[in-house]
DNA sequence: GCCGTTTTCGGCCCGACTGTTTTCAGTCG
């Protein structure tokens, strides 16, 4: 079994654990076990083989055991046995909102609801409400949360969140009772979806806030109302909470609602460590005796733990504290810091923009070099460039530099095929006759791991390619990645000077920021691109520099922060 | 189940809000 589908068992465990009954702690071991499982930044197989899993924080004797058996085995008794004592339909029933581990059990010991139909039926008959502990509200909450099942558990893709929270922060930036207003949570650490929105505001005076944001057009349920806090759900399920504090918790607040939870715990650790309890509303002395520091800003929470400020994005519990304690946070790559983009189609494909409007747009960014990489022929539907109008477009891109028109250099590519068995779609020759290659799958996604990733690592050892092309294939919410061994890929895309593409398009931000931090301590480089099919997509460049940000990588470890110099220098052109 | 300046047991982050209760349990983040 592979380590991801691993760490599925183990948070699978977790919650059946909670539908048990079992202690709190165990279960927190279990999905934070997962959690870790996903971080691993070493080969699992290698930890496995030298005994070294049981020194990585958070897995313990009996978590190392079940983790062995499932690599090995593919299947835990442990697992097996669990699931065979809990229904299955439960673990769908735990997603209704308002519904925890207890609720749900009390359903199932004293109604026999096994599943949500069972659910629907006992609430329809009014038997919810007469249970201890529920009520008649509880019943019409958990119809509710039935029939809008699919639009509650949504995750959204970070730009769509980031349009819905924007009007709403710069509304709350304008109300007088606000001193300050931000957002948090998972927006605010770029994650790559949004489940809900976190905005945060100091205010002396509360109420007119919470009121104004609960009025909010497309607000179609208030699901709380209160002193510091009101959350709404709108029409398209998206859920946004808001938090009001005094302007001198704020920067507590905004630092324990950015998260993440792991992050959380991490700091709230160090903090009891130094006889400080840490919350949202500050520090407090364990002691009841020596003063508590307050904040004046994010700097000075971080300060009074003795670390630097660490950036939002890396605040995902993956070591960022150790690295801020031993002052080797990266600094991170800045949009600013591009100088151009590879990985742009045109008309001659599926573009919708000409080679001329490509320039200008690219040279009205400010930047130094764009490249041009329409599909080949296998990619029929994009209507791929054959040989002969591959040729024809160097010439274009050829003429178009040396007529002067623009001062941005244009680079004449092509984003190949990566054919079924790893060759591609032009011959070596023609290739070679460009500034630069893209190689890409768009075909054949359900190709085995094994037989995907050697497709994939012949077309990376091909000397003439110079940068992978979204690596999975997947698209955020809607297609899975495929099934390939990032980390072998990763080992050839270095052993052979290949960069790898952060596909910055939304829909993909593929290879996944979990990987980057990896892939670049491996000294593989990361090229940034739009993949954009327009002048506007030139813009999703941004949305690459967050993920790139999230990976913990550095300008330097960006081809395209480089000078045209030296980004020809790094192509041998 | 994990972990250790609390070291093989006994802790484990902390608080708001709701609904069902007459003082608090459960959920959520």
């Amino acid at each position: 079994m592979e380590r991801n589908d691993i760490a599925a068992v183990l948070d699978e465990i977790a919650t059946l654990l909670e539908l048990t009954g079992e202690n709190p702690f165990k279960i927190r071991a279990y999905s934070s076990g997962a959690r870790v499982l996903e971080g691993l930044a070493e080969d699992l197989d290698v930890l496995i083989a030298e005994g070294r899993l049981a020194d990585v924080p958070g897995l313990g004797e009996a978590l190392v055991e079940k983790i062995t058996v499932l690599r090995r085995d593919g299947a835990l008794p442990f697992h097996q046995k669990l699931r065979a004592s809990v229904p299955a339909g439960l673990l769908e029933v735990l997603q209704i909102p308002g519904l925890g581990p207890k609720k749900v059990r009390a359903l199932w010991k004293e109604l026999g609801v096994e599943d949500l139909a069972k659910l629907k039926e006992v609430c329809e008959a009014g038997a919810v409400a007469e249970l201890k502990g529920f009520g008649a509200k509880t019943q019409t909450k958990i119809l509710e949360g039935i029939k809008n099942r699919v639009a509650y558990g949504k995750r959204h893709r970070w730009y769509q969140a980031a349009a819905v929270a924007e009007p709403i922060l710069a509304g709350l930036r304008a109300l007088p009772q606000v001193v300050h207003a931000e957002s948090a949570g998972s927006l605010r650490r770029n994650r790559e979806t949004v489940g809900d929105l976190d905005f945060l505001v100091a205010s002396s005076d509360p109420a007119p806030v919470m009121d104004w944001f609960v009025a909010r057009p497309g607000v179609k349920e208030v699901t709380a109302h209160g002193e510091t806090k009101s959350s709404v759900r709108f029409e398209n399920g998206l859920q946004a909470d808001l938090r009001v504090v005094p302007a001198a918790q704020f920067f507590f607040a905004l630092h324990h609602f950015t998260g993440s939870k792991e992050h959380n715990v991490a700091m709230r650790h160090r903090a009891l460590g130094r006889g400080l309890s840490m919350s949202e509303w500050g520090f407090k002395p364990v002691d009841g005796g020596t003063v508590a520091p307050g904040a004046a800003s994010e700097e000075e929470v971080f300060r009074a733990l003795g670390l630097p400020w660490i950036p939002p994005e890396l605040r995902e519990g993956n070591g960022e504290i150790e690295a801020a304690e031993a002052g080797a946070l990266p600094d991170l790559v800045r949009h600013e810091q591009i100088r151009g983009v590879f990985h742009n189609h045109t008309t001659e494909s599926d573009g919708d923009a000409t080679l001329e409007q490509m320039a200008a747009a690219a040279e009205g960014r400010g930047w130094e070099y764009l490249g041009v990489s329409d599909h080949s022929k296998s990619s029929f539907q994009a209507r791929g460039l054959d040989e002969a109008r591959l040729a024809a477009q160097v010439a274009a891109v050829a003429r178009l530099n040396a007529s002067g028109r623009f001062r941005v250099r244009v680079l004449a590519g092509s984003e190949v095929d990566i054919l079924r068995d790893g060759t591609l779609d032009f011959a070596d020759d023609v290739l070679a006759g460009l500034d630069f290659v893209v190689a890409s799958v768009h075909n054949l996604f359900t190709l085995d791991r094994e037989a995907q990733t050697a497709r994939i690592i012949r077309a990376v050892e091909n000397e003439h390619v110079d940068m992978l092309g979204h690596l999975t294939g997947r698209l955020i919410n809607r297609r899975e990645p495929y099934e390939v061994d990032i980390p072998k890929v990763i080992d050839a895309c270095a052993a052979n000077g290949t960069c790898i593409e952060l596909n910055a398009n939304p829909w993909r931000l593929d290879m996944d920021w979990r990987w980057w931090r990896h892939a670049a301590e491996k000294g593989v480089l990361c090229s940034i691109n739009p993949d954009a099919h327009d002048v506007e997509q030139l813009g999703f460049t941004e949305h690459g520099v967050r993920v790139a940000r999230k990976g913990w990588l550095t300008a330097g470890q960006v081809l395209n922060t480089r000078p045209l110099a030296g980004v020809l220098d790094w192509l041998g052109r």
